[in-house]
RNA sequence: UGGCCCAUGGUGUAAUUGGCAACACUGCUGUUUUUGGUACAGCCAUUCAAGGUUCGAGUCCUUGUGGGCCAACCA
């Protein structure tokens, strides 16, 4: 067999290029940089299967690093969740880090930037500092604080770490060039006065270093080697390597920023604030609601990681824009759930079938298969008798022959079981089926061998033992929004998209194996979908997440009608 | 009106770096099937446009066109 090259994405490209042209393997090293201030997503799964995925290709350490440089919005409950997301995604992360753990660092750096005349303090309103920034267009003007002496901009750093000033009063900037063509470049911000008490620093630091000034040089101080971020900071690239200038001492590894397009994804969005108010007005329950697109909620919602991984890998990683088409993701959590997940019978929308020839008061345990895909998954027993519940989707009064399911004068094996003939039907009032009687043949059990158990027969449906059934709660999601691009209507709100019948919380009827199942444990009932156990289940109400439906070629086909 | 980035099927990525446009998803046709699932087979593009370099261009050059990003004491 002869091995097919593995086709690299940009980014390998780049490392490939590095190692080919002298840097050394044993230097490589990576991060994934997360701010603690909202729960991770589907999104930062591709920056995380990236990042991690290098690290395993090339066998290098990979830190976890909080970027967590405003107080004003970060917590520790989202360190907690992010860690435990990145976990439950199978990677470990070769050190904790936190951005905070260099404030004093930085803060050392940021004297010496002054010292050398290329940083000082403005105290001036923020107002005022933006007409001086200029535009896009239009080249900036030097603050009248710009050339403040050494000592002057040394005392008042000083008492703003001490602080003595109040928020907004005063900030640190570079002194680098305000008719530069990149906005970053005209003097940016290092540090702000921010009296708010830190995660991590508590009430250590009234002032707080910006996010360009920390990012490339936490870098450079865990010597991380490519430092992967998205598009929207490619600008802020000339900034990241200016500032690694003034520090930067030949000896060491000096880390390389590159920029790849983040992921968007259909019917949904992905930016923390936006999540974030979704979870404020209450449109979800939480974070960790099974329709949003946080790991947090896929996993909920019965997704594995194994299916978020291979759906990173299949989406890649590249530079334009794109809008990544929720059915992908739907094709890889139903490849792995179709290996994996035992098969159970559940009747979502029952109607009572009555067999009028099987015995009063008898009942059978009939052998039934766990999983096709899976001979090792073995078997177990479902029980059979007189009064059933089949799905009322699965019978019609009259039908035409493309319907391969239950109809009046019609036959079909249950699922495990017998061949049915459907004989009549009672209705009420409004005309609504409410029992349907049939006449099975009882030489016909499956896996009995008879002649009778071998005729083919269209349909194969699925059923409960109305005695035997367990009344569950189960929760059937669609997509949160019912446009393709919520956020891209510039005269639209997204949230003026959210779907109305994303959440239908039905009573449905489960076969009694289910009885002992836990949170977490995930089953394909049988021609309906993948379900899985919520946290919400107890021993005396199981509650079922809907991940996923089975492709349905039937729906399909009606919908075309 | 300045700067930076991008452009390959309906979608997302490839193309041994200049050598027959490939993979996956979706959709559509069939085959198999005690899940209208799975599996299997087949179908769907002259790579944004126009020039140029070259024996040869998705790839290099030029000019357009279209899209994204940049004026938070956010990251």
């Amino acid at each position: 067999m002869e091995e097919a090259p593995k086709s690299l994405n940009f980014i390998e490209h780049i490392i490939e290029e590095d190692l080919s042209n002298g840097f050394l393997k044993k230097n490589l090293r990576f991060r994934f940089p997360p701010e603690p201030n909202g729960y991770l997503h589907i999104g930062h799964a591709s920056s995380i299967s990236l990042n991690f995925g290098l690290g395993l290709r090339y066998s290098a350490p990979v830190n976890l690093r909080f970027d967590d440089t405003n107080p004003a919005k970060e917590e520790t409950e989202y360190v907690e969740a992010i860690k435990k997301d990145v976990k439950w995604l199978g990677y470990k992360w070769d050190t904790e880090r936190y951005a905070s753990d260099y404030f004093q660092q930085l803060y050392d750096w940021a004297v010496q930037l002054i010292k050398k005349e290329l940083a000082y303090v403005d105290s001036q309103t923020s107002e005022e500092m933006a007409i001086q920034k200029g535009t896009p267009t239009e080249k900036g003007t030097d603050s009248p604080f710009r050339n403040q002496s050494v000592a002057d901009n040394l005392s008042l750093f000083e008492k703003m770490k001490n602080g003595d000033f109040k928020e907004g009063t005063h900030v640190l900037r570079a002194k680098i060039d305000m008719s530069s063509s990149n906005m970053l470049m005209r003097d940016p911000i290092i540090y702000r006065i921010l009296h708010k008490a830190h995660h991590r620093t508590n009430t250590d630091w009234c002032i707080y270093p910006m996010y360009d000034w920390t990012h490339g040089e936490s870098d450079y101080i865990e010597q991380v080697s490519h430092s992967f971020c998205t598009l929207e900071f490619a600008m802020h690239r000339e900034l990241y390597d200016w500032f690694l200038d003034q520090v930067y001492d030949e000896t060491k590894v000096r880390p390389k920023q590159r920029e790849f397009a983040r992921r968007n994804f259909s019917h949904t969005v992905v930016s923390k604030r936006k999540l974030l108010k979704l979870v404020e007005e209450g449109v979800v329950s939480g974070w960790d609601d099974p329709r949003m697109p946080t790991i947090s909620g896929l996993r909920r919602r019965g997704y594995t990681p194994e299916s978020i991984k291979s759906f990173a890998e299949t989406i890649g990683i590249a530079k334009r824009d794109n809008v990544v088409d929720v059915s992908l993701l739907e094709f890889h959590i139903r490849e792995h759930l179709n290996k994996i997940s035992p098969r159970v019978m559940a009747v979502l929308d029952p109607v009572k079938l009555v067999i009028t020839n099987y015995p009063e008061g008898e009942e059978e345990w009939l052998d039934a298969e766990n999983n096709p895909e899976d001979e090792s998954a073995g078997d177990r027993k479902v029980p059979f008798s007189k009064e059933l519940y089949i799905e009322k989707q699965d019978f019609r009064e009259e039908a035409n022959r493309k319907f391969f399911r239950l109809k009046v004068g019609g036959e079909v094996r249950l699922k495990n079981g017998y061949i049915i003939k459907a004989e009549s039907c009672t209705k009420d009032s409004d005309g609504n089926i409410t029992e349907i009687q049939c006449t099975y043949d009882p030489k016909s059990k499956s896996g009995s061998g008879t002649e009778e158990s071998l005729r083919k027969v269209k349909g194969t449906l699925h059923w409960v033992s109305i005695k035997h059934a367990i009344a569950s709660e189960v929760r059937l999601y669609d997509r949160l929004f019912t446009d393709e691009t919520p956020d891209a209507h510039k005269d639209k709100d997204y949230m003026e998209f959210i779907n109305p019948e994303s959440l239908k919380v039905i009573t449905a009827y489960v076969e009694p194996s289910l009885k002992t199942a836990l949170p977490g444990d995930k089953f394909q009932f049988q021609r309906l979908g993948y379900f899985n156990i919520d946290v919400d289940s107890t021993s005396d109400k199981l509650v079922f997440n809907r991940t996923v439906t089975l492709r349905d070629n039937w729906a399909k086909l009606q919908q075309k009608n």
